[in-house]
RNA sequence: GCUCCCGUCGUCUAGUGGUUAGGACACCAGCCUUUCACGUUGGGUACACGGGUUCGAAUCCCGUCGGGAGCGCCA
């Protein structure tokens, strides 16, 4: 090992362009980002589209966009394997010059008896090996060969891991994997390895899958007589039910979240908390974690996805973020919710001044930015508003006679603001001897159509003296 | 089947031989209150099981059970 100390921290975020990007591979993401910013070093991005039937330009951009919501930046330009074919098949070849890989011959329908064969007697499917040291005379005419990798057989094979330690791999558990394949092109498992190596990564962290990988790609390291970087297999991120998180099981892509209503520093919160911890410590800033990451601190046992506890998360952030900050998050977030396209409608300059004063109420009630839009629905809703069962319930005749008594009141309230109309409101209830209650309530019925809403003063001056009054009448009728 | 990994409240976790086993989310109850939230106070719930080692184990060892991952000319 002549690895230099001074060497800076390179990392790897390397998604293979198949689908959306997940949510265990953004929490992979956010992991290799952070060790980067943690340690003043870089993290790269590599596309592994190195199979091209499966790999499609709309999960390219799908997983750039993903990336680039989240805040998770890559430096210097996208790698994409494919484009560097030309340079693994270089490596192949001169490990099979140097005797350290050969051409196999056998065909799909040998490899697949070998497999049958060896599970019916109970050993594991492998390649068994025999063109390893065939001479190529022998090659059957008309079969193209693959380069496989002249692995080691005896002994064992060390990973030493950064979050999972040692572990131990017999050899005999590892076969001669395929370098090149039969038309030329790399393998993910060679193209990794020679990428790693060029690209200088210093740290590769990734998903457990990948450790038994880790096991099999060092041995074509020492075939190459190369450094191994040092590696971090964190584990995997289950479904609520325990389950492995897959399509179609919850795994929903980034950009799921952000439909949703997720703030990306809620997402990236909760996700580090998810296997990596530092004491009893929750909320991190991004700030708090680029400082405070390690990965010595990540965990080895798998964790379950829990929509209760981001919910949460998410509400902190929306709660804690500041008003005018929050606008703009949302009027950016807008396209993609669901209720984007009412808000969008009714988006002018006055109504974004009034909705940054509703903002305060609303936020406080919100768990999500979807949240946040239903509580303001009101703001968008068209007269006559349709009260829902407990705001009809609210709306009986003693309710619809004490918002008569009220309009007057309303209609002499000048600035029509929250403070004054809270302040004229309370001496009418004084002064007719009711509870706040009992105007309150059929109010937010008339105004909201429901039973529940941001502060009824907040309301009324959201919406403002004469739509208000509209709205009121409508009911009050 | 074989190899490897994991196992503290329902969930995320703190804990590295001596703690009343802590925090957070969720849940229940009270308070606050114009509703709902927020906030706040209190509450119940966990060391998978069985053997060791030790004066003493959540912490160390072995086994069992349970869960997960990998075993392609996929990545």
């Amino acid at each position: 090992m002549d690895e230099p100390m001074s060497d800076a921290v390179i990392t790897r975020f390397a998604p293979s362009p198949t689908g959306f990007l997940h949510i265990g591979g953004a929490r992979t993401a956010l992991f290799n980002w952070l060790f980067a910013r943690a340690t003043g070093g870089k993290m790269l991005l590599r596309i592994e589209d190195t199979d091209r039937q499966r790999s499609t330009p709309e999960a390219i951009s799908a997983i750039l966009d993903g990336l680039s919501w989240l805040g998770l930046n890559w430096d210097g330009d996208t790698i994409y394997q494919f484009a560097r074919a030309e340079r693994h098949r270089q490596v192949a070849h001169d490990m099979l010059a140097r005797g350290r890989a050969y051409r196999c011959y056998a065909t799909a329908a040998e490899l697949d008896e070998m497999r049958e064969r060896a599970t019916a007697e109970g050993r594991p499917p492998r390649y068994d090996g025999r063109w390893r040291d065939r001479d190529p005379a022998e090659a059957p005419a008309g079969v193209e060969p693959v380069i496989r990798l002249k692995a080691e057989r005896d002994g064992e094979t060390i990973v030493d891991d950064i979050v999972q330690g040692r572990v131990v791999i017999p050899n005999k558990d590892l076969d001669d994997l395929v370098l090149l394949r039969s038309d030329g092109n790399p393998t993910y498992m060679h193209a990794v390895v020679v990428d790693d190596h060029d690209m200088n990564v210093t740290h590769i962290i990734r998903g457990v899958d990948h450790l038994t990988n880790a096991a099999r790609q060092i041995q074509i390291y020492r075939a190459l007589d190369w450094v191994v970087p040092q590696m971090a297999h964190i584990p995997l991120i289950h479904g609520a039910d325990g389950a492995k998180l897959s399509k179609r099981h919850g795994a929903l892509g980034v950009d799921a979240y952000r439909a949703m209503g997720y703030l990306p520093e809620a997402l990236r919160n909760y996700l580090v908390r998810l296997g990596w911890s530092h004491g009893d410590d929750e909320i991190f800033s991004t700030e708090d974690m680029t400082r405070l990451f390690t990965l010595p601190a990540i965990g080895k046992s798998a964790a379950r996805f829990d929509v209760a506890k981001l919910e949460n998360v998410n509400g902190h952030y929306i709660r804690t973020t500041g008003n005018e900050q929050l606008l703009e998050t949302i009027e950016q977030a807008l396209p993609h919710l669901p209720a984007g396209p009412a808000f969008l409608a009714a988006w002018t300059d006055e109504f974004r001044r009034r909705f940054l004063k509703a903002l305060p109420g609303l936020k406080e009630r919100a768990k999500t930015l979807n949240d946040l839009l239903d509580m303001a629905s009101f703001m968008v809703a068209p007269r006559p508003l349709r009260p829902d069962e407990k705001a009809a319930r609210l709306l009986d005749s003693d309710g619809r006679d004490r918002l008569s008594a009220i309009v007057p009141v309303l209609e002499s309230i000048s600035p029509f603001d929250a403070a004054t109309i809270e302040a004229r409101l309370k001496s009418h209830v004084e002064t007719t001897g009711m509870k706040l209650g009992q105007i309150a309530q059929p109010l937010r019925a008339a105004l909201t159509g429901r039973a529940m809403s941001p502060g009824i003063f907040d309301v009324l001056e959201a919406l403002g003296q004469s739509e208000s009054l509209a709205r009121i009448k409508d009911q009050a009728a």
